[in-house]
DNA sequence: TTAAAAAATTTACATACTGTAAAGTAATGT
DNA sequence: ACATTACTTTACAGTATGTAAATTTTTTAA
């Protein structure tokens, strides 16, 4: 059974996403979460040390709480390097949504914030990792384009795999999220993909 | 000659710009200001209704004072829209890291601010007009690529040609422009524009 | 069951920032 | 020189974050 600590630390983190989420890191204070949490505003400092680390806790605790679909999880171990991609792309189109809004915070905060700065570092860090993988399979492979280097090719699709490229065309202009992760797939292939002697991918 | 109520004005925005830049819209109090610029807090609140709209005005000042150089300016001009194109990207690369830092203290702080909001939009509705006329143009040659209609097109040069995108690769991942500016041509053409018979553009 | 330990509350305080108000002073242009 | 405009000074109201310490409640374990 749970510690009445970690119960309290739950609640605590339930309101501030709740709240922050609606309303915005500077549009919600410490007393409005404790209050919504039911607990005094000095519990919260028990807890976290401010509330920058109350927002990077947060957003930890918002990854830990996504749903990766079985399908897009299974695909992970695919044939091949362009198999990869396509499912690497198809994982950001479904795990972007449920950490959008959460991680715009931690990237507003991040300016005057060196905890938020950390966070955020840390997430792009841990997005490249995993695009780097893919980029260099596909190198191993022989079908990297023909003018990038591995790391050019990783900045490149990191770049565009990135929460901006979702809030603009997903958050902003509307874009289906099926048509947001096509689009994204087909560009990546053309670009960074060399392609095979008469074969469509 | 400038009035006084000009030449205070002035000095407000520069102090502002220079230290809101440094350390962020909330790493910086109207009082910091004030101090910097030679004047009272007061005098602050007798130029702008609030620190919203002191940033605001600041990026509009900041806008005013980007250099464009010449030859980026006569190329608007062109013979043709692939030319339009090419220009446009060239003219981002050269205005973007004019404005990137200003910028992005507007698009962080517009999530507690409706000034900076709207100042945001603004920018964005801007940016999206000028490239809306390039692809119009495409399509207007028939050079559009297959399976895109125009407002895709523009929705999506208008996502790649974003500060985001700026930010990940140059200011993150330190791309000297010329390659920024370089891969995004050629990634926008080998996406969006329809390929002619025989020819390479 | 009860005593120790842990967790949370209450109250108070220090500091910093935004924004308002009004009376007084200095600079400017005609 | 004088009226107007611009700015300063001083004071105040409100809202945050974060610290501190004494007290109470809850949990754990003997």
């Amino acid at each position: 059974m749970s510690s009445k600590r970690q119960r309290t630390r739950l609640k605590i983190l339930d309101s501030a996403l709740r709240l922050l989420v609606e309303r915005g890191y500077h549009g919600v204070g410490m007393e409005e979460v404790a209050r919504d949490a039911g607990v005094s505003r000095q519990a919260l400092y028990l807890h976290f040390q401010s509330k920058a680390e109350l927002l990077v806790a947060m957003a930890q605790y918002n990854d830990e709480k996504i749903n990766v679909p079985e399908f897009v999880r299974l695909k992970q171990e695919t044939n091949t390097a362009l198999e990869a991609l396509d499912s690497g792309v198809q994982a950001y189109g479904v795990i972007e949504p449920q950490i959008y809004e959460v991680a715009s915070i931690v990237y507003s905060a991040r300016r005057s914030d060196e905890a938020a700065e950390a966070a955020w570092q840390d997430r792009l860090a841990f997005r490249r990792g995993n695009i780097r993988r893919v980029i260099e399979r596909l190198d191993l492979e022989g079908r990297l384009a023909e003018g990038w280097t591995v790391d050019e090719a990783t900045d490149f699709a990191w770049a565009l795999l990135s929460m901006h490229t979702y809030e603009h065309l997903v958050v902003e202009r509307g874009w289906p999220i099926e048509q947001f992760v096509g689009r994204l797939s087909l560009m990546l292939k053309k670009v960074i993909v060399a392609p095979r002697e008469g074969v469509n991918d």
